[in-house]
DNA sequence: GCGGTAGGGGAAAAATTAATCCCTATATGA
DNA sequence: TCATATAGGGATTAATTTTTCCCCTACCGC
């Protein structure tokens, strides 16, 4: 795994929300875990766009900061089942806030991104 | 400029909030001028953690992304002045809302984030 | 034995983000 | 005259994150 070499600031809340909340697909795996999809597998077939790879990657982070559990069933062939331990639960409604802002304004917010990247990338 | 290469996924309203948020320094200069320092200089006084350089790019994307304007007085010396659009201000509540959940606990954040980066990082 | 399913992980490359360094300009005050 | 404050930007390097590629284990059914 990677090492940092640069300590993270964390001197206020919004640092600190931001060291576990940050990475590419964690947002969206604290949600969907939190709607019933907690298998590995099925956590990747909600996430299509992302490598298993990452999946696994970011999970392992989650786990680390006590927001999800991993349940290994020793079975074959193998079972895995993701959770939200209570204090990952309690992110939940944020991330409900973030999302229904961005819903909400949608189209605006498709428009301004879309505007800053139009030549080439697509 | 960086040029992206890769198009970003725009697919829900927690894709399209992490493309105008995502950026080491963003959250903390919309909340600071919210606060009342709408000039370059204050702001860096403010974030002394972050080059001059970094914010100054991370402002001109938020300004991309209508959540702030500039203001430029033709003055000597220089005076520049930013302020959040009204799209802009209702992005505040929600940061408010990240805010406290990161200071409601974090205690526990700041342990569970120091555990992972132990060894070297300091 | 082969292919499918379920769950992994190492190593290296690519993409992206942030930090460093150095340079521009003018006015004011010591 | 020299340092300081204000605001800004190009080029380069470093740090970090995400992707790609390839590999592994074990069982089941055919």
């Amino acid at each position: 795994m990677y090492e940092r070499k640069v300590l993270p600031n964390l001197n206020c809340g919004l640092d600190l929300i931001g060291e576990v909340l940050y990475g590419k697909w964690k947002i969206r795996l604290l949600w969907f875990i939190n709607e019933g999809y907690t298998r590995p597998s099925e956590l990747q077939r909600k996430i299509p766009d992302a490598t298993r790879r990452v999946l696994n990657i970011q999970l392992k982070e989650l786990e680390d900061h006590e927001l999800i559990t991993k349940k290994i069933y020793p079975v074959v062939p193998p079972k895995v089942e993701y959770s939200l331990t209570e204090f990952g639960q309690t992110l939940i409604p944020v991330i409900s806030v973030l999302g229904n802002w961005g819903d909400k304004n949608e189209d605006r917010l498709r428009s301004v991104i879309l505007k800053r990247l139009k030549p080439e990338c697509l």
